[in-house]
DNA sequence: TTTTTAATGTTGACACTGCTAACATATTCA
DNA sequence: TGAATATGTTAGCAGTGTCAACATTAAAAA
């Protein structure tokens, strides 16, 4: 049944790979096993991605549209209930997707602007906050708004790296009052009140 | 001259591969060309560490010693100057020495507390930043000071990761408001002052 | 001091990786 | 229909982590 030609082979090995990457990490993601797991030749792959970092960037985009989708889901019509649940839902995807978020933010992919389509992923996700926020703040100065934009970013993004250790770390370590666990285990345990400090914090 | 046994491999070793890890990235360093670069044969390195982690956790273990050598350097007797120097120092070592800081908060060394001396250079590092608040403080709740702490991590280590994006990305993106880099930009270029901002916002 | 043991080095090999070249087959379009 | 192109396969190179077997030396035990 099987014909030589796929007709749909890339989107999805970007699927596959998307798949196995939350599931293995990306360095344990390869092009032969992914072409294995998708039952194509070991080479099949290189006619969609040139390099690696190609297949990188595609399922870096894909994370980004998938995080776009998940922070955009308005909930009410109050704008800073939506910028919490925007906050608590931000960090939480960094955590459930932990290795996807990786490779979004992390190094493996070097220059976004090499990949339109992930750059433009990447900033409809970062457009989303500073409409948002835009919305929400009294004080209308642009720089001001970008600047706690950022702010607002660097600390989801902070606490996404940080909270991640609090799922490696053996639990006896949770109540360990020397040892930054404790505070982030707490913090963990209530996100949304913690989100909401500091986003009020803003106004 | 040169003897069979060498005398303080594991050492020159570990110099090494944090001089090739922070020049490559760690990606790119491996521990035949480690062996290379060292002028032992390719398998030396693995009479002093079982596995590519096991050397991936030393580097980052030095990472932590010079972070803390870094940011424990007091400059004033006034406190709160001391908590923004430390601030400053923090964010500049993990974007100078970035390719060391992802392994420090990687996923490349999965579990920290397998490896007693990174832990505990890591715990080091966060006591420091936890005394200094602690003294810094009006509010002595220790609650509240190390969930304090955290926030101020969580917001350093959010800057350094999009800061380092700035590197990267081409000079021209750095003047488009559409994008966060020029928002990132500006503070970037009064990193002193943005911080000084934040760990007052703390009081 | 001599002898045994353990530590630390080397060579060779295996299975795996990213990637390229050469070739095979199917699709598109002039 | 036929030529160009897209998309697939097989074979192979250089590089990787890791292990087993062996060589040399330093440290410990006799």
């Amino acid at each position: 049944m099987k014909s030589y030609h796929h007709g749909n082979l890339k989107q999805e090995l970007i699927d596959c790979a998307c798949k196995m990457c939350e599931r293995d990490g990306y360095t344990k993601l390869s092009i032969r096993s992914l072409a294995k797991e998708s039952n194509v030749s070991q080479t099949a792959p290189y006619r969609h991605f040139k390099t690696k970092e190609d297949l990188y960037a595609e399922i870096a985009k894909e994370g980004f549209n998938k995080l776009y989708k998940t922070i955009s889901k308005v909930k009410s019509k109050n704008i800073e209930e939506n910028l919490i649940f925007l906050g608590e839902e931000y960090v939480a995807f960094g955590v459930k997707n932990a290795n996807t978020y990786d490779l979004m933010f992390g190094t493996a992919v070097t220059d976004f602007t090499k990949y339109p389509h992930l750059f433009q992923a990447a900033n409809q996700t970062y457009h989303h906050l500073l409409s948002l926020f835009t919305e929400y703040s009294s004080n209308k100065d642009s720089e001001f708004i970008s600047e706690t934009c950022i702010d607002l970013w660097a600390k989801m993004h902070g606490l996404v790296g940080l909270l991640r250790k609090l799922e490696v770390v053996p639990s006896k370590l949770l109540d360990m009052p020397d040892t930054p666990f404790m505070a982030l285990n707490s913090i963990n345990n209530d996100l949304n009140s913690y989100i909401k400090k500091f986003i009020r914090a803003t106004q």
